[in-house]
DNA sequence: CGTAGTCGTCGAACCGGTTCGACAATCTGG
DNA sequence: CCAGATTGTCGAACCGGTTCGACGACTACG
């Protein structure tokens, strides 16, 4: 494999020419820059990346610390994935993904060892143990997910609260006056999941302002138990009229429920997901949803990233929190209550 | 942050003999161990991942070149990818994901820049350009699906063949005369995704010896198309008492159309589909199925590339292609015919 | 015509590891 | 008691890039 005194070679120049020919740091003539491209061309030389990430203590590589429990849902994860390689890609870096259950040690690996320039964090529990080794660590660091303490690093999260807030009043606009709230498993929670009692919590508080009874539940996270206990819901709460869902796979097993039921949405039950277009494609899913853009998080979470990592100015900056704000996707499933058939 | 120098300072000793001390490629008095390793410590010392690299020109990660098309199944994808990380890890190595629409620069790229010790590629195409840029790179690489050329890479695949036969063996058994088979959309067929023929041809030669009547169709990859054309096959072919399904997103909108016809499974159909079982807990599918195992196949890849990055010898063994041989695992959607109520 | 300034190129050093050969000190056997 | 083997350590070279300072050649200007 060619290297850069191959090329200098058969281009009848030294080393550093070859290498100020080919980054244009430096004024060289038009005449020897031909012959290094073409020496270059004619060797297919690609710099070894190991070699210019030593020289320029620069990799070109990202980090993408995920962790896949048995309880979460393959499939939203995918959307974050892809919303970070892509976007990563087009900036121009590759990206290394590592899913390890001991996240603090293979974040340390991954950092201290100088693989990646910067790093992406997933699944950020309420007191997330990597956040402190990602502050000492000399790359900058981005968190898709709201941690307890946001400081030092850039966090991107969608609003739980208003989205909390959102479905809550939706629905309330319409006359709704009982409500379910099906949420994610309880473990999850337990897990340090804050977003899953950020909306509750949110949706709780607006309920209770507005006047509205709302059940909030935890739910499950597989079928077939979240099947019946949907079908539970619907039994105890029989004057519920309206289904707030934060909870994945709730969500993918309503379609069923209802029909065996002959529920009609919206006509008996007024219905409100939280999850990706894509998840509701992928599942097609005929619920109003408000959109959790995991590719657009993962993008924000990268452009943040590489700005800082390649700007000089941008590195000391103030580090930002940012939220989308919830999006209310209409698709017709919420309507004015009318009197569920039992 | 601390190089093998202030380890060595630390440690009273050179450069070389740090180096030997936390290897232990050359005998070293326990004494000295001692300190080192102590220093090491102290010092929180991590090997750079570019110096070692360009030293022992060894990067302990691998490539996974995958390629995300809107008409495929991204929970499917999923598994492979997770097969893929969590093997590499276990044998101490990262994986690169990289997910670009021209897989032949991205692969190119990756492997003339020595990012990666090998390479897994996904998503085979029968007549796949990158194969030659795999075969010539230093790297060995490994292939999960089968193309049409083999030669010079080590290849895993379901043997979508034999699973063709199992399928119609099966329901033949119990008694069935007339089938529908739903492959992929044929574009999936047109990208080069010869598993869908594979499967398919193989089906329709044994319904052929058989003397079974057999309609193979492309499918669609999304709903609600998917669903219409369901629909559409149980109306025009009114005498089939057994469907085989090669589409997830077949299978997935499945149970919604039987559902909605009141068609018994198995008692007016039977149903036999191929996926993973990982996707028949996602979508809660209750029909027998042949497991694709993507898991196991991303995990059998990255094994043989490991030993072939490791070993001298491994590196220069025949190149195996290795079929994991179709296991119907039965849900109970199967039966002798009955007879359809239209 | 001499000198200051620019342009283009080169050699050398450096990034941070690994590894080879040399060598001193200690041990072993005759 | 000495030759020879063994053990433990060191210095130097190397991997393949980038970058700094120096320097010769050429141009411009007073």
């Amino acid at each position: 494999m060619a290297t850069i005194g191959d090329v200098a070679r058969e281009a009848g120049v030294s080393r550093s020419t070859a290498s100020y020919a080919l980054s244009g740091k430096r004024p060289i003539s038009e005449e020897v820059r031909r012959r290094v491209l073409a020496a270059a061309e004619a060797l297919a030389y690609t710099p070894n990346a190991g070699a210019r990430a030593l020289a320029t203590a620069q990799t070109k590589v990202l980090g993408l610390l995920a962790q896949f429990h048995e309880d979460e849902f393959a499939p939203a994860m995918m959307q974050y994935i892809l919303g970070v390689t892509n976007t990563a890609r087009d900036l121009g870096y590759d990206t290394l993904l590592v899913n390890e259950a001991d996240g603090v040690r293979a974040l340390r690996r991954v950092t201290d060892s100088r693989m990646v320039d910067g790093v992406v964090l997933m699944n950020i529990a309420q007191d997330d143990a990597r956040l402190p080794i990602l502050r000492a660590a000399p790359q900058p660091g981005a968190l898709v997910g709201l941690p307890g303490d946001c400081s030092g690093l850039d966090v991107f999260d969608l609003d739980f609260e208003e989205a909390g807030r959102v479905m809550v009043d939706h629905l309330h606009r319409l006359g709704h006056r009982e409500l379910i709230l099906i949420s994610q498993p309880e473990h999850v929670v337990e897990r340090g999941g804050a977003y899953v009692w950020r909306l509750r919590d949110a949706a709780l508080e607006r309920a209770r302002q507005l006047g509205l009874t709302l059940h909030a539940v935890y739910g499950e996270s597989r079928q077939p138990a979240v099947g019946r206990l949907l079908v539970h819901l619907l039994d105890t709460y029989p004057a519920a009229t309206g289904l707030l869902i934060n909870n994945e796979a709730a969500a993918a097993a309503l379609p069923s429920v209802t029909y065996e039921r002959g529920l009609r949405v919206p006509g008996d039950l007024s219905v409100i997901g939280r999850y990706s277009e894509e998840f509701a494609a992928t599942f097609s899913l005929p619920y109003s949803f408000i959109e959790s853009a995991p590719d657009r998080l993962g993008a924000m979470a990268v452009r943040q990233l590489v700005r800082r990592v390649e700007s000089p100015v941008a590195r000391n900056e103030p580090f930002v929190v940012r939220f989308i704000s919830p999006e209310l996707v209409s698709r017709g499933s919420t309507a004015p209550p009318g009197t569920r058939s039992p």
